[in-house]
RNA sequence: GUGGAUGUAGCUCAGUUGGAUAGAGCACUGGAUUGUGGCUCCAGUUGUCGGGGGUUCGAAUCCCCUCAUCCACCCCA
């Protein structure tokens, strides 16, 4: 018990380490499928020539509160910046989206489609599958009101879908001039944000729920809440419904061009390709109570309905009007990214991998590490991802580290592949390995050895 | 924001009406097995019992506060 002086030193107050409440930390496991969720919804949206932009976290505190309503701003992260300013940080990306075009569209022209993959900030209270800190997925089209513009909102969704792997999906889609209309004729225009809010909840809740709160919250008579719900009991597939949502919007012009415009919606989905099975005209779905004036999507998928729409949007119609005189009417959507990652993972459709590469070279022989460098770097040239273990353990070790972390092939060789110029190619998976001989460079061999087994 | 529940090892959990040294499985490390992971066997490591205060001879256990998580509601994406 010899106590030194390193003793007596005031030992270090250790911090614990702890992350926000409402805010995460990403392991490699999580993050993997996160990263390629993320790339393949860039790669699709890049597809239909949506171009990137991105927008500081922080706007001045007047750019976000000036539009949202009491309740964004109690959810607001704000705060005094050291020069005094009054500072947010932005808690969606459509309000950024609507100052930037208000600012650039001169120079961007018009129409003009952006995507924004970012993060944005909450302090709401926080659940399951909800956090203050979460990503966004937007794409968006400004400046058009083709319904061109529409059609293809709902094509880039079902791109998506099938793009991340699912094939059972239903894009629902409703015009909210279909609603505004009908709520025009039964006189019920001021009660819209109430009767709406009632109306969104059907499938949830059921129709005498709803029939209830639109009676005790939105003041109808109970004439007009069987009018309104009369929208619930239609059925049949998407002609059968348009036919049926004629009579009753008949004589409001509005009601009369929403129908009209989902007609030609329907149609336009059609002619690309897509399959009636996976698009619903579902007039229930109201969404986003303030700002859409259109079309809207909500996307379920068919084997977990129950967790929610995974991609949702819709058409608005004065996005940037806090901001400037110009109008700029637009559309666009936003992939759920954690619910749909909360999805795939209870659909079993994420595989557990803690690695991004798919070859581990084990280091074997201690004094070959330059050949193992060496073999590494030409099957990287040849577009594979490769880990050399860094150090010379035992082989089992460095198998149960490959073996655990994901990899899907570990490469052996030791002085008897040395000399005779090959190489173990070791399917983890199976157990099965072959001798391959690892000449050449890129070492063909090799590589198509190891592509057969991934 | 409202109401309810739960916090014990890295993970899942047990822990009796308050009782002495807080356990199990899994995971991890080493060995059986110095050129081959997953199976088996053996050994070992891992704890501010969420944190703080109180009651008590004695608290993981009871009380208060606090933090975190989960569920429902509200709202929203």
């Amino acid at each position: 018990m010899s106590k030194t002086s390193q003793d007596d030193a005031p030992r270090p107050r250790r911090i614990e380490p702890r992350t926000l409440k409402g805010f995460r930390d990403y392991l490699p496991e999580a993050m993997i499928p996160r990263e390629q969720l993320i790339d393949t919804a860039r790669a699709v949206y890049r597809s239909y020539g949506f171009s990137p932009i991105d927008t500081p976290a922080l706007e001045y505190l007047e750019v976000l509160t000036g539009k949202g309503s009491e309740e964004t701003d109690r959810q607001l992260y704000r705060f005094v910046d050291h020069g005094g300013r009054e500072v947010g940080m932005r808690f969606d990306l459509t309000v950024p989206l609507a100052r930037f075009a208000a600012q650039h569209i001169g120079a961007l022209g018009t129409p003009f489609k952006r995507y924004h993959i970012a993060t944005v900030w909450r302090g709401e209270n926080t659940q399951r599958g909800r956090y203050r800190e979460f990503m966004q997925c937007d794409f968006d089209t400004i400046g058009t009101l083709s319904v061109a513009a529409d059609i293809e909102t709902g094509l880039v969704i079902h791109d998506l879908m099938r793009a991340i792997g699912i094939e059972r999906f239903t894009i629902h889609v409703n015009n909210r001039m279909v609603l505004n209309g009908l709520l025009q004729k039964l006189d019920l225009a001021d009660q819209a944000t109430h009767v709406l809010r009632a109306l969104d909840k059907l499938a949830k809740v059921g129709a005498a729920r709803v029939s209830e709160e639109l009676t005790a919250t939105a003041g109808c008579s109970t004439q007009q809440a069987g009018e309104v719900l009369r929208l619930a009991e239609l059925a049949g597939d998407n002609d059968q419904v348009l036919q049926q949502l004629g009579p009753l919007v008949a004589g409001n012009p509005l009601g009369e061009e929403g129908v009209a415009r989902l007609a030609e919606i329907l149609a336009g989905v059609r002619a690309a390709g897509v399959d009636d099975q996976r698009i619903q005209l579902d007039v229930s779905i109201a969404r986003g109570l303030d700002y859409y004036t259109g079309v809207v999507f909500e996307t379920l998928l068919d084997e977990l309905p129950g967790i929610g729409s995974v991609c949702s949007g819709g058409r608005y119609d004065n996005l940037a009007e806090v901001y400037t005189s110009q109008h700029l009417p637009g559309i666009g959507a936003s992939l759920g990214l954690d619910r749909l990652l909360a999805a795939l993972e209870e659909l079993g459709k994420i595989r557990p991998v803690r690695t991004p590469a798919d070859v581990l070279i084990a280091y074997f022989d201690k004094s070959r590490l330059n050949d193992y460098l060496r073999l590494a770097a030409r099957l990287r040239a040849a577009g594979l991802g490769v880990e050399l273990y860094p150090e010379p353990r035992k082989l089992g070790q460095q198998l149960k580290y490959a073996d655990q972390r994901g990899f899907r092939v570990a490469l052996v060789a030791g002085p008897d592949e040395f000399t005779a110029g090959t190489c173990q190619v070791k399917n983890l998976a199976s157990g099965d390995s072959s001798h391959v001989s690892q000449a050449g460079d890129p070492p063909a061999e090799l590589v198509a050895a190891i592509r057969a087994a991934l």
